[in-house]
DNA sequence: TTGAAAGCGCTAACAT
DNA sequence: ATGTTAGCGCTTTCAA
């Protein structure tokens, strides 16, 4: 292939400066001389090197996004807020998925830097209730902005957008309070994770305000996979004291929590209310007006990206580091309702 | 930031070209040598530009992937298998995301070149049927391999991996057959495109085999969103003489026959029959048990990326084209049983 | 308004 | 076993 900008230059009779001078709409360059250059690159069908480019201005252009898991759609609908982003701002995005793995992490980290990205925009693994020490410090000595996407670590200094899981949790909770229900258990994720931790609290308080006890039996832990919350939900249908409503924190787990109560003949909501985290369209599109509280995933990526560019026009200022809450949205299908004298 | 290999060099007391041969483990570099450079990067935290090597080899081990929704899990998935395949070789991926609109396809390609991307793995949108010849031309173009992944494109000589859907359709309607229905109708995507087409000639194919005797009311078209086949499903319903089985040929669209049993009470199987073309896990994560064809996301993807590097690696070939076929798979849950004597 | 020349960070003959 | 040199395709002073 190589048609360079050298072949532009001889065949339109100029210099490679001038012909660069076109390509880059910067300093003067009479009109004659513009459409004459021009001509020949159409006539040669040619694209210029984003590696020279990159190479001689030192700026690639480039960001990387690196996710766990590309086929969940709450990831996809992040790819998808980042990329039209990047895309009005002509960005490129080099993706990297590390299927929830540490060790692909840090390799897509360091070929990552090698492709001398601006910027990356990464939603830490699950893996892990917090970074070890070596992610970190790879992930500091990049030494370009850093954007976190609803990642729950703590310890840590990176600006990011984050979701407020205490607020979505709590408003979830205080729906299905409001709808009249008043033994509430909640499904969590894992334990010592910050979202579950948050999760936790915001149910917690929801119940504190409308004066409602909480009981330890009512609280269960899961994996975010679907199986753990069908067990779950198992054993929440052979309480004595059963509850009416379910707080369900994944949106995998959701349907583990469905399939029990299919199992089981339980009708949602005359048997059994129940409300999710991080919605799963297609069960609502079926017809069974399940509520949840919805993390913004495409704002969520789309925010993150503005952030980014942010950071990459005003260098000065990157020490500064900012955070956004976003905040879930509840919506409510009817899975919430209370029936009334149910069980016992 | 910029510590190059110049840095290196000379605080290791060596030449440059040394230093590029202890990082590519070419050439003979006394161990002593090796041991010494080595230390000074890792003191210096050195990682090599992969611009400049990108420049100097004229190889950017980056290949460019183009989707027209991130957010679909279908295409998530195969992803999910082009970049497991592209990790083991150490190959980058620049994602493009589409939106399935053909003038953001037009500009990824024209990122892409400039990137000089080695090749492109590309699900071609949904939005024609056909290629348009600007959009053609700029792929051939390219000078680059160009993997399809799923095209419904006759006209046009690319490699690729395609999805035999004469077969599939075939499958399920025989399943439906093999189950003691009769009466089958196929609720198909937009009418002129080439999956459509296919998926009707295996549907007649497994009729006529049969000596079923294919009538027209029983072929409906929606545009693979939900709503079409919602409507689609509700025509069906209302037939004097209604078919005990449907087969919807999208996963999108089997959510909106689904809806339309639901709001008429229809049970499945025992009232009417599906079978569905590419899975929605959610629904049979909750216990719905549909039978699905499925066709294979995540093996398509590894099998287009491994393609691929094929061509990448045999550049005289490059000619040469190559198309797999890969069999959607059936899996069979229930619903499409025939429980008998169904209305009338 | 244009061009010459140097340089971005690396690799690859070719010498030694 | 190591170093010298040129060059990859572009941008960017600086001069003309």
């Amino acid at each position: 292939m190589a048609v360079t900008i050298k072949d532009i230059a001889r065949k339109a009779g100029v210099s490679r400066t001038t012909v660069s001078r076109v390509l880059n709409d910067s300093g003067y360059v009479k009109d004659e001389t513009r459409q004459k250059v021009l001509k020949v690159i159409k006539e040669l069908n040619y694209t210029p090197s984003a590696i020279a480019r990159s190479l001689s201005t030192n700026k690639t252009n480039t960001i990387g996004v690196i996710v766990p898991e590309i086929n969940n759609p709450f990831f996809g609908e992040i790819i998808k807020g980042v990329s039209q982003v990047a895309d009005e701002h002509d960005l490129n995005i080099i993706l990297c998925n590390t299927d929830d793995n540490r060790e692909k992490e840090l390799k897509a980290l360091k070929l990552l830097k090698e492709q001398r990205i601006q910027g990356i925009i990464i939603t830490p693994t699950y893996a892990e209730d917090q970074f070890n020490s070596e992610y970190l410090s790879t992930l500091e000595n990049l030494g370009i902005p850093v954007i976190l996407l609803d990642g729950h670590v703590k310890y840590t200094d990176f600006s990011g957008i984050f979701i407020d899981h205490v607020k979505g949790a709590y408003d979830a909770t205080k729906a299905l309070i409001e709808a009249g229900h008043k033994k509430i258990a909640i499904i969590n994720g894992r334990k010592n994770y910050k979202i579950t931790i948050d999760r936790l609290k915001g149910y917690k308080k929801a119940l504190d305000e409308y004066n409602i006890a909480i009981k330890d039996k009512y609280i269960s832990y899961g994996d975010f996979e679907y199986k753990s919350a069908y067990k779950a939900t198992k054993q929440i249908l052979k309480m004595d004291d059963r509850p009416t409503a379910v707080f369900v924190t994944s949106n995998m787990m959701i349907l583990g929590s469905i399939r029990a109560f299919y199992e089981e003949n339980i009708n949602i909501p005359q048997d059994m209310a129940i409300i999710g985290f991080d919605k799963i369209d297609a069960i609502n599109i079926i017809g069974m007006n399940i509520s949840f509280v919805i993390g913004p995933s495409i704002e969520m990526g789309k925010a993150g990206m503005k952030m980014l560019i942010d950071n990459l026009d005003n260098k000065k200022s990157r020490e500064e580091i900012k955070r956004i809450t976003l905040f879930p949205e509840l919506v409510l299908k009817g899975s919430e309702k209370f029936i009334g004298n149910k069980c016992e």
